[in-house]
RNA sequence: GGAGGGGUGGCUGAGUGGUCUAAAGCGGCGGUUUGCUAAACCGCUGUACGGGAUUAAAGCCUGUACCGAGGGUUCGAAUCCCUCCCCCUCCGCCA
């Protein structure tokens, strides 16, 4: 959420960072800008009248106390309840408004952030390694996963539909291995403190992060109760701390968390459906930062490089791109995607996003830390993937396949594959 | 799921309709005393949103709201009523 001072009193840099995301956001910032008009002239009247009220009101326990008669004061305080009530009905109406209109509104782009519409506008900053050269012709996942006997696309789709995976034997056990891999790298070196949050998620929670209100359409939701299947582990684990005013000394706080990620991906049907590459549900290892805000920049790019460790390790070719101002998340500032290479896509597949939504998030969650001047600031939240888990599936198998169809295992997984060192058909 | 008991400031905890402007203690901050430390003593103490003076910020002056959340009763609610949430105890169920 944006902060209703900063539009009141730079509007027109409200407006033209948020036009600079090229959907039309900027438009509301006048409507925002009457509403806290109305609700501020309200609020004053109000006031004033509750002041007289508890000041006559303290007269009338005086008088009735001595024994005297305070039936004049009294029918005057009820006429002025009366009005209060109604004012206060008033300002509740124009908060419901002035809430849902700011709730709907995206974080400013940073302005180190290109200008730009969709994905070919997005800078590329760096790539690692080169893209693997084949005697033959390399194949995609779904046809190694099958013939491997590790994936079953047709039996997900029994099981809950299109868009699910199963997977089975060494195809389960690399799923397994991936995930105790990526949280013993970010735990033990990149000092992250390990969470395992709750996968169901109240609306609160959601607002906090930013999928609600405006995202409902693309999140699970619990048909007898108002719970979410987390869409990331960003919503659980930034929302750790909701409420809550925290120590400076506390920050940085690294919180790394294992969690599937459930997506309804309304109105992606027919954009690449097949294999693994879009699906409703996958596994991710997130890793979230709350940071003081002169650090936050600077956090975000370490955590971009513990991103791109995994991928180093893995030996997997990968780009780093700057989204540019239209692609930029709803709750971010400024994001890295890192993209990997997958040989049997002939294409890049993002598998890391890394964002510093600085305050956005933190307004919405109320998150705050007293600083050393005894003043409460919010803090800046700070979400990456680290990574995701299906998308590097893809990337491994389809980079490790050899001419026989095994796939090899990359040495830092072989111990979390109980030793194995390739997998072959079962 | 059922019954009962709870939720008050950073923490403990008093407060059953009117100086509650929330007692007291602890902690924290500042000060006095002191060779230093400690103790003792004195003072201060939360959050949010408005209004005012000010070139602006800080600070200041002033008001309102906040005792789990939301409604209600009343001139006036931490206190009474209703709904909901969470915690504790016991019962039931269950991995």
């Amino acid at each position: 959420m944006l902060d209703i001072k900063l539009i009141r009193e730079k509007p027109d840099f409200v407006r033209q960072r948020l036009a600079t995301r090229g959907r039309g956001d900027e438009a509301r910032i006048a409507d925002i800008a009457v509403l806290d008009e109305q609700r501020r002239k309200l609020i004053s009247e109000g006031d004033n009248l509750k002041a007289e009220r508890n000041t006559v009101s303290k007269q009338i326990g005086a008088l009735k106390s001595k024994g005297e008669d305070a039936s004049v004061q009294m029918a005057a305080m009820k006429q002025v309840g009366e009005r209060i009530t109604a004012l206060d009905a008033e300002v509740a109406t124009l908060d419901a408004k002035l809430q849902d209109i700011l709730l709907m509104i995206p974080n400013l782009p940073h302005e180190g952030v290109a200008v730009g519409k969709e994905a070919a506008d997005n800078p590329e900053v760096k790539h690692w390694g080169d893209a693997p050269k084949f005697a033959f012709q390399p194949k995609a996942h779904w046809d190694i996963g099958e013939q491997l006997g590790i994936l079953d696309f047709a039996r997900a789709a029994k099981i809950s539909g299109s868009g699910f995976i199963l997977y089975k034997g060494a195809g389960a056990r690399l799923e397994r291995a991936l995930i105790n891999f990526l949280l013993d790298l970010h735990t033990s070196e990149h000092g992250y403190t390990e969470v395992f949050p709750p996968f169901l998620i109240n609306r609160n929670a959601m607002i906090g992060t930013g999928q609600l209100p405006k995202f409902e359409e693309d999140m699970y939701r619990l048909r007898d109760e108002e719970m979410y299947l987390a869409p990331t582990a960003e919503v659980p684990v930034a929302n750790i701390h909701r409420d809550e005013i925290l120590r400076e000394e506390q920050l940085p706080i690294y919180y790394c968390a294992y969690t599937p990620c459930f997506r309804r991906e309304a109105g992606a049907a027919g954009k690449q459906t097949r294999g693994m590459i879009r699906v409703h549900q996958f596994d991710k290892v997130e890793m979230i930062k709350f940071v003081k805000p002169e650090n936050s920049y600077e956090e975000l790019e370490k955590m971009l490089a513990n991103a791109e460790h995994v991928l180093q390790l893995l030996g997997l070719h990968y780009r780093v791109v700057l989204l540019c101002t239209g692609e930029v998340g709803f709750a971010s500032a400024k994001t890295y995607d890192i993209e990997v290479w997958a040989p049997g896509q002939n294409a890049y597949l993002e598998v890391s996003s890394c964002s510093n939504c600085e305050d956005f998030q933190a307004r919405r969650a109320n998150i705050r830390f007293k600083g050393s001047d005894g003043k409460n600031r919010f803090v800046h939240i700070l979400n990456g993937s680290g990574t995701a888990l299906a998308r590097l599936y893809v990337a491994l198998l389809e980079t490790y396949q050899q001419a026989d169809g095994t796939v090899k295992i990359p040495e830092p997984l072989v111990p979390y594959m109980g030793g194995l060192r390739e997998i072959r058909p079962a």
